[in-house]
DNA sequence: TTGAAAGCGCTAACAA
DNA sequence: TTGTTAGCGCTTTCAA
């Protein structure tokens, strides 16, 4: 198959290759008529420019990869979904491609993959975080790089965050207007800035109670299913007991909510639940977990512009995507 | 920066730009002691080929697009995931990279993006089936595609599919070596190739118990969440009672146990349920799902296979993927 | 406003 | 076995 080339517009339109490229790149220094005519022979033909030219001339590739971390799962994947569907989403608006791709695990070592190592993408964006054993490597590579919901923005990179603070306010004060304040804390400490805002955004709300909390009914050891159902197991058996506990992710509390249940509690009415991420499961567990909803396609998208302008050579600020509401269902009962 | 190209090799290692070509690339035509040499200083120095001169001389991409659907349920979300982590996987090894992508939904229409009609990739990966309303603008694109855990293979692409007969009927026989005789089939006949594999399977299993069926134990119609419900609702109506539910998929399953539990029956000792695929959700909703597992990683390293085979120009067949086992957990109980 | 010409980094045909 | 050379399709500089 020849395809059609620049070459070939410029003959049936009666000018030189160059005056095609003005045209179509709509740069000046092409007569009007002129630039019509060439457009309306564009179009008849259905020619597109080759791309790959493209990326040889500007030594560019147009592309941008999504690096998943086996770390991050199996707690993200829902969540690399979502976000993967904001970054094509915008991805397309602005003329690149999305690469998925995730790093290299080899006896214990992470690494990257080769797309990344041969610099064969224009930027990257993580998720989460950048895992700790390839920040050296990443700073090697010098490769522009966002971080999607990034917890805490203090360090040194771009990152499109929301307000976990506010959001565990918002879930924690949610509890409160149905009637609670025996509330727990189920944090997650794996990545401290996560656990930070979470846990802040609780007691700030508590606080507003006036009420002195327990020490036990702050947990922050819940990183996976197990830990969970271990935070969950002294919840349980603290004394005063908390009457709805608030988890810093869904994750954290389908976990505890299920440890709870095979301890023979009931749900809502024993112990009430609230979470945050709205990932899908929430709504198939039973009781379905009411929950704050986290933007992940908003997320992707901004995530996408930023990087956009980094490989641009700009320098824009990091963003943050506003918290969504509770999504209210069935784990959360009346307490009065 | 400027990049070192295969002419800086060349004048470290005192030969041509053509010599490093051919010892790059393993072809003949240099002698052992300069390719061992000008390996070494490649070694040295970092050296990696522009991968996009390449792209530009072979008029290829090395690429290949991983094109979702926006119409397709959220079942699938998981389902995604795996099988990218399965086309990365394979991908990586063959000197291509996956690019995540989704059909464009506008005003009621689907159509290609941007990276499929600009030809700007070298092959598609579509997931159970190509939607109907694009299968003539894929045939005017004319890339070569495959398609992940096809329903049967009757039409003339390769595919990558596992035996939904062999593996309905696992499932089946599973419950039936539990005890269960009364057992109900709960199927989806939106993809009418998949209705009927897993019906066929169902039957087998069923007619080796030589009992008769009743008809309403026979539901097709469980495509979502909701009418999956409904057709839960007929057989706990049904007279006799089934005392075990086979479903076509977990989703299904789930749902369906869902609505049962509203009902006030108890899982499993009311009903049994078994599903087919694994999803993650599976192991969390309550009780944790039985269900049979479908190697979906495996699935994508083969669809990748297939398609770089297609791309160079083979004729590749399509292939089966081997069923899992049964994951035993806890929605089905002894029937005695 | 338009055209001619050079060149991006690589590969492959051909010549030495 | 090795070097020379041309050229892939595009953009951009420079000259007309």
């Amino acid at each position: 198959v020849n395809k059609t080339t620049i070459r070939d517009i410029a003959r049936l339109a009666g000018v030189s290759p160059a005056t095609v490229s003005f045209a179509i790149n709509g740069k000046k220094g092409v007569g009007e008529e002129t630039r019509e005519r060439i457009l309306r022979i564009i179009e008849e033909t259905g020619f597109v420019p080759d791309n790959n030219s493209r990326r040889f001339f500007f030594r560019k590739n147009f592309t941008v990869a999504l690096v998943g971390s086996p770390s991050a799962s199996p707690f993200s994947d829902i969540f690399y979904y979502e976000v993967a569907k904001g970054l094509d989403h915008e991805s397309g608006a602005r003329g690149y491609s999305v690469i998925f791709t995730e790093l290299r695990l080899e006896n214990g070592r992470l690494s990257f993959p080769k797309v990344v190592t041969t610099r064969d993408t224009d930027g990257l964006v993580f998720l989460q975080q950048v895992p700790a054993e390839i920040r050296s490597g990443l700073r090697e590579l010098g490769l522009p790089y966002v971080v999607v919901d990034a917890s805490g923005r203090e360090e040194g990179f771009v990152s499109v965050y929301t307000d976990y603070e506010q959001i565990a306010y918002a879930a924690t004060a949610y509890l409160i207007g149905r009637g609670h304040s025996a509330i727990a804390f189920l944090g997650a400490n794996r990545v401290p800035a996560f656990y930070m805002s979470t846990f802040l955004g609780y007691k700030r709300a508590m606080e507003e109670l006036r009420a002195p909390i327990p020490p036990q009914w702050m947990q922050a050891g819940a990183n996976d299913d197990e830990s969970a159902a271990r935070c969950m197991d002294i919840l349980l058996e603290s004394e005063p007991r908390p009457t709805a506990v608030f988890s810093a992710t869904d994750m954290i509390a389908i976990a505890a909510m299920n440890r709870a249940r095979e301890k023979g509690v009931r749900i809502p009415e024993g112990v009430s639940f609230i979470g945050i991420d709205d990932i899908q499961l929430s709504s198939y567990v039973y009781p379905p977990l009411t929950t704050v909803r986290v933007d992940k396609f908003e997320m992707g998208k901004a995530a996408m512009d930023l990087l956009i302008r980094l490989i641009e050579g700009q320098k824009p600020e990091s963003r943050q995507v506003a918290p969504g509401g509770v999504m209210e269902r069935g784990s959360v009962s009346w307490n009065r």
